[in-house]
DNA sequence: GTCTATACCCGGATAGAC
DNA sequence: GTCTATCCGGGTATAGAC
């Protein structure tokens, strides 16, 4: 019976070090030295499971999008209703900083630069399905009348996106407040604004 | 009359143009024959105004955080009310994102790496500074009853920090909104939610 | 203030032994 | 699966002429 190709491989072991790594330091701050450093082998070595440091973070983030864009689909096809389809896709990001940080991290600060490249050009592809993935989301929601039509919606997707993602900056797993908790808070404040009603 | 020394100069100039590099690919992923090919020289002939790659990006942080913080004390000393402060100093975000864009983009990109570096640890002592301001501000702005007293305002004030500076990725001066459109509609979410009332 | 020429180091990657 | 040894390119920085 043949072994699951993601199973606690050493190929594994080493992807998951250097995902630490490149969150951390940023992929172009990152040397290949450093990754085998950590891992405890010699550079040379990482390329018996790697063809380059670049398909390291390409197996890393195709990985990442793919498992979560699934769970944004879930909530799409879900028979929530708009408010909180909107509330879940917001829980979902806290949830995935929580469990995938080093990938969440990565997508922020080396996305922009990678795109640049062709070999990462989904990574535009994936900006423009979130955006389409939100843009229904709020739009569902003002025609519902769940939230406020005064809205200019491309900024209000524009604030969140940004907002749920850079937490991953601050937020630490086992910290004072659960992922569970920030999201509460988060959800507070946009819905609800931060003065008195 | 000796002329100022950060008159329309040459090195001025450079500077302006390695600014903008730094905002667009990273410091890391800017090489200084980048900037030297930009400027219209050689890379050799940058080390005749500034003795380091390093040494420039220092520059350029330095004076924009000089300038921001001596108007985030203005906005403090000043006699409006504590929601009117909270106001101004998002309004002042978005106008610095308009007008230094290439410098807030460098301090929020590249920040982290640049802070490992001794040279760089007043950047942190910035950090310090920035959250001081805005805690400040919150909580006069709890206990003058114009903000709600259930919310935890440390969250809060990270929330408002990452969402405001964020808005660099994505906003361009002469756009369609301009940065007074960008911070009316901010504030209307922060402090009123999306939701009716 | 800019050029020519070049030193020097470091990072990614390869070949082949073990 | 890891090591030894090494190549090569590209990046920062310098020296001195013009």
């Amino acid at each position: 019976m043949p072994e699951a190709p993601t199973a606690g491989t050493r190929r594994e072991e080493v992807l998951h070090i250097a995902a630490q790594l490149f969150a951390e330091k940023g992929f172009k701050n990152t040397t290949v030295r450093d990754i085998a450093d950590a891992a405890g082998i010699l550079s040379g070595s990482l390329y018996h499971h790697f063809d380059s440091k670049e398909s390291m973070v390409d197996e890393l983030l195709v990985r990442f999008q793919t498992e979560l864009f699934d769970r944004y689909d879930e909530i799409l096809a879900s028979d929530l209703d708009p408010r909180a389809k909107i509330e879940a896709a917001v829980r979902l990001s806290f949830e995935t900083i929580d469990q995938r940080g080093p990938e969440v991290a990565i997508f922020q600060n080396d996305a922009a630069y990678l795109s640049s490249f062709d070999r990462f050009g989904y990574l535009e592809d994936r900006n423009r399905q979130s955006r389409q993935i939100w843009m229904t989301l709020l739009s569902q929601g003002v025609d519902s009348g769940a939230l406020r039509k005064d809205l200019d919606i491309e900024l209000v997707y524009r604030f969140i996106r940004d907002t749920v993602w850079v937490a991953v900056r601050w937020y630490r797993p086992g910290g004072k407040s659960s992922h569970h908790d920030v999201a509460n808070q988060y959800l507070n404040i946009l819905l609800e604004g931060i003065t008195h009603g």
